[in-house]
DNA sequence: TCTCAAATAAGAATTTTTCTTATCTGGATA
DNA sequence: TATCCAGATAAGAAAAATTCTTATTTGAGA
């Protein structure tokens, strides 16, 4: 998912349905940049904006919206205001600090697998599943500093 | 959860740590009331003004950000716009339906079971865990009707 | 009952999101 | 390569969501 140039980009806006147009390159870029970061609109524009001094707001917030519709990109939940986007489409959760307020990624195959399972063998009525998702909330203890989750050693 | 009388409330409200207003009260057993809905701080005002045509729609936003602080209630993620608050505390997952756009209330306790003891196997670096949920988007069949998730009977 | 820290109402202000419309452009076609 | 046009964009207005300010009120303890 890192390091596309702008003809990856363009195949990828393309394949999903939409024209590859300047700004839809541009604010694809941004967002597959901030990898694991989970901008809002705003800040997505905010990033534009010094190379793209002509990009406006409302396309920026039309842009990201037609990504989440052709599932080049997704919404990610929040509790907080302002709906955020990610590049990542694949499988994974995410850790919300509520200390800092940022959103991390958490990739865990381990988890994806043991509930993959646990869905399929669950019956539901009047209900297509289409993705679930783990949230988990807590608090950074050193705010500077990544965190870590791994299996404990046996 | 359901049936709460007006000191029964307040007595939930003091035990937070906050004082017992009239507005508080009243916020409280709207969202109470409101179980598996998920409101936001514009419908719980639409809900109250009728019986209570004084409150402001400002205390309703703030009322309800005071009872998150405390742990009264909490914030329910959402991929819209507008903050959704929920006065069920207890572990539990949410259904999200795109058609809809509902969030629905799924209790499972194999499931929180299953991720309980998933997460205590895991160590974590730098984060302390406070809850996680599982968030399943789909959609739902039949508008109309209820979702039922169940165990496929073996 | 008196007191006052805390809470509220009202409305302004700010932030976030959507909409409208005139203009522009990517890419298909000739 | 020049022409064409459906769909995309810029700009700004509008709407919706949230927060803030301040004068007034109130819950609950003394
Ligand atoms: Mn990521
Ligand atoms: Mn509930
Ligand atoms: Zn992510
Ligand atoms: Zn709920």
């Amino acid at each position: 998912m890192q390091l596309l140039n702008r003809n990856e980009l363009r195949e990828r806006i393309v394949i999903s349905g939409l024209k590859a147009t300047q700004q839809r390159i541009v604010v694809y870029e941004a967002l597959v940049q901030q990898h694991g970061h989970h901008p809002t609109a705003e800040e997505v524009y905010q990033l534009l904006k010094p190379a793209n001094p002509s990009i406006s707001l409302g396309t920026v917030y039309k842009t990201l919206d037609s990504f989440v519709e052709t599932n080049l990109i997704r919404r990610v939940l929040s509790e907080e205001s302002g709906k955020r986007y990610d590049a990542n489409t694949m499988a994974h959760s995410h850790i919300y600090c509520s200390n800092t307020k940022e959103i991390i990624d958490y990739e865990d195959a381990e988890l994806e697998q043991l509930l993959t399972d646990f869905f399929r063998k669950r019956n539901m009525e009047n209900f297509e599943i289409k993705s679930f998702a783990v949230q988990l909330t807590g608090n950074k203890k050193e705010p500077g500093k990544q965190i870590r989750i791994s299996q404990v050693p046996k």
